[in-house]
RNA sequence: GGCUUCAUAGCUCAGUUGGUAGAGCAGAGGACUGAAAAUCCUCGUGUCAGUGGUUCGAUUCCACUUGAAGCCA
């Protein structure tokens, strides 16, 4: 049997792949699945770059604004929510069309990796940040080191994120992650995925996340990191947001509101690169120019379907 | 107009008691499996402002030129 086929857009921020792929879904009658791990959040809005109703000019969008910025989410969550996206449009007898820029959120899908259904045993990972403190990152990459030679050797000393992360899932689970990720990679893909990648001329892209920045500022970003702030209590992950952690940095009187703008603009042009780095590892990927008109790349990705 | 100081990487600046130079930031490349807009790794040749002089050798010393800042008229 065919596998039913799966759009998906993806591009570094502020490379236009809203505009893009909201064309292309009145044009194949296609519904959107975000892939996007800060547009998940309700009530960040202006900070995340969120299309507007206005924009969405009518076609469903699927997995933004549903999560409260005070739960805590990852790519495990984001891979069940998007599966069931999926198959929901399917059934209505669209076409799904996955967009957005979090590359790690886009391989679970891509490579169909499975998550063991396990929860973050919160009280675990607040010991291993106290033992940081103690007695220093050292003593904690030697046991992961212990516990998965190979998986440590991929990893630097002081990647603190990916040790604390060898010793929770042999923590949780009493397999290393090198097992793991082999039992995550069994499963057949359900879907044909075609994987398309906006590029720019990398001044130019620049030049759109500076000017995004400032409309960001001029739209109300500050205030509406003010509203977050008093609405809600506790950020376990929504507050790592470009822009956001920035304001309330601004809010307490560490940058001046020009340093802040800055820095955001600074932070914003770095992630973008990253995301390049991310989406070039992908050889399957179909690059096109998006300098281009968005009638003329969308007749490149028409051909593919 | 006179005097003083400065001119070195995209930016801010070290430095070379004369043997052609190095930090921070910016930037570039990369990694990435439950925080990922996160986290982490690697990467520094540039007419040392210009022209001439002294010297085996000048970015370094000297003169002049240009530009900037300050002080005095």
């Amino acid at each position: 049997m065919q596998k039913n086929k799966v759009i998906v857009i993806c591009g570094p921020t502020a490379s236009g792949k809203t505009a893009l792929s909201i064309e292309l879904a009145k044009q194949i009658n296609g519904e959107i699945v975000s892939c996007d791990s800060m547009q998940i959040y309700k009530d960040m809005n202006i900070g995340t770059a969120k299309p507007t109703t206005e924009e969405m000019q009518g076609i469903k969008h699927y997995l933004i604004g549903y999560v409260s910025p005070e739960e805590r989410y990852s790519v495990a969550d984001y891979k069940k929510d998007a599966k069931r996206a999926i198959k929901e449009i399917i059934e209505k007898g669209k076409m799904p069309i996955v967009v957005g820029g979090t590359g790690l959120y886009l391989d679970s899908l891509i490579y169909e990796i499975e998550y063991q259904d396990i929860k973050l045993d919160e009280a675990y990972r607040n010991q291993l940040e106290k033992e940081v403190q103690e007695k220093g990152l050292e003593a904690l990459y030697e046991r992961a080191k212990m516990i998965d030679p190979k998986a440590i050797e991929k990893i630097s000393a002081t990647d603190k994120k990916r040790i604390l992360r060898i010793l929770e899932i042999y923590h949780a689970t009493g397999k290393t992650k090198t097992e793991q990720e082999i039992e995550s990679r069994k499963k057949e893909v359900e879907y044909d995925y075609k994987v398309y990648a906006l590029n720019w001329d990398r001044e130019k892209l620049y030049d759109r996340i500076n000017k995004r920045v400032d409309i960001m500022i001029e739209q109300g970003l500050i205030q509406e990191v003010e509203e977050i702030l008093q609405k809600y209590q506790k950020f376990p992950t929504a507050m790592q947001g470009l822009g956001y952690k920035e304001v309330v940095d601004y809010l307490n009187g560490i940058y001046t509101k020009e340093e802040m703008v800055e820095k955001i603009k600074m932070e914003t042009r770095r992630y973008a690169k990253r995301q390049l780095t991310w989406f070039r590892k992908n050889k399957q990927t179909i690059w096109i120019d998006a300098e281009d008109t968005i009638q003329k790349n969308i007749n490149i990705i028409l051909k593919d379907i």
